[in-house]
DNA sequence: CGGTTTTGACCGGCGC
DNA sequence: GCGCCGGTCAAAACCG
């Protein structure tokens, strides 16, 4: 545990080779890792522990949500506030106030209710295959089975529609994210090129999703923004990099990832230097060997 | 051709 | 023990 505390503590750049390392204390053998059965006889690996342990987290609080949300909005466009819209084409995809149910809040898994447009899926920023789709017993609506397709992470997600409004969807999320969403994404490439912006666009249509207020504080808004990325970035933060960080598809920030993230986050962004001792990557020339969309990493 | 989705089979938990 | 139900597997189909 005490490599554990050490690997916090390091720059953010060591913190990317920790979590790019197969043998650092922060990857170790995930117990169950496509086989475990969703629920509460799931053993945690050391990370899980650690967040659930030492540093007091114990997956996604109503309250950690609500702070987020907060956060993300600056107060300038309130959930509340009549004239919040996304964009003229899709002008929901919103979390809903009743976003979470307290009734699945327990194991990290939790549910999200998210209301969209037309057939456009929300999008919370990481890259998931589907493995199974079932009928439910007393529902018109299959349920659609997920798995994120990070294989160091075995976040699972599970999408209905809901029965009462076909626009929303109940999203429930299981399993803590070991990485940055995808539209992160900077290299796309098998080489370390910082400088070489990501041309590959989501497929199919794509909602218009506005991080920045249509009314209010927006340099505030971008400052708390870029503070947090240049935080956890491993790279030289130069413009282009930064528009990138900083573009529409970027930052989802108002979703579920980051709202679990911004804790540690914050965590990350007080720590001071140290050293680190772990190997190198496995391939040391693709940094993300698991999916040229993942940038850099980061941990949920 | 490789990655993703589809879909029926299989499996385990649970209630009766 | 049996049947139901939800979750997962894996082969086939599909797609870019």
């Amino acid at each position: 545990m005490d490599e554990l505390i050490k690997v916090t503590q390091g720059p953010a750049n060591e913190l990317v080779e920790e979590l790019l390392d197969n043998e650092s204390p922060f990857f170790l053998p995930q117990h169950h890792h496509d086989h475990g059965v969703m629920g509460s006889n799931q053993s945690p690996s050391m990370l899980e522990s650690y967040l659930l342990g030492s540093m007091g987290y114990s997956g996604p609080t109503i309250e950690d949500v609500e702070t987020s949300l907060s956060y993300t909005n600056h107060g300038v466009h309130s959930f509340q506030h009549e004239e919040y819209k996304w964009s003229e084409e899709c002008r929901t995809s919103m979390l809903e106030r009743d976003y979470m149910n307290k009734a699945n809040h327990d194991n990290h898994k939790y549910s999200l209710r998210i209301k969209n447009c037309g057939n456009i899926m929300a999008d919370d920023g990481y890259k998931w295959r589907k493995y199974g789709q079932k009928s439910i017993k007393n529902s018109p609506n299959p349920r659609s089975y997920y798995r994120c397709t990070n294989p160091r992470c075995s976040a699972k997600k599970q999408v209905e529609r809901s029965m009462d409004d076909p626009d929303t969807h109940i999203i429930t999320y299981e399993g803590l994210h070991l990485h940055f969403p995808y539209p992160f994404s900077l290299i796309n490439s098998n080489h370390m090129d910082w400088s070489v912006p990501p041309t590959k666009k989501h497929k199919g249509p794509q909602p218009e999703i506005q991080y920045i207020s249509h009314h209010g504080d927006r340099i505030a808004q971008e400052t708390g923004i870029k503070d947090c990325l240049k935080s956890i970035y491993p790279g030289p933060m130069d413009q282009g990099i930064e528009s990138q960080l900083m573009s529409p598809q970027g930052l989802l920030e108002d979703m579920v990832p980051l709202m679990i993230r911004k804790p540690f986050i914050s965590k990350l962004n007080n720590t001071t230097a140290s050293s680190s001792s772990c190997a190198s990557s496995p391939d040391s020339s693709n940094p993300f060997p698991w999916s040229p969309d993942y940038s850099f990493l980061g941990l949920i």
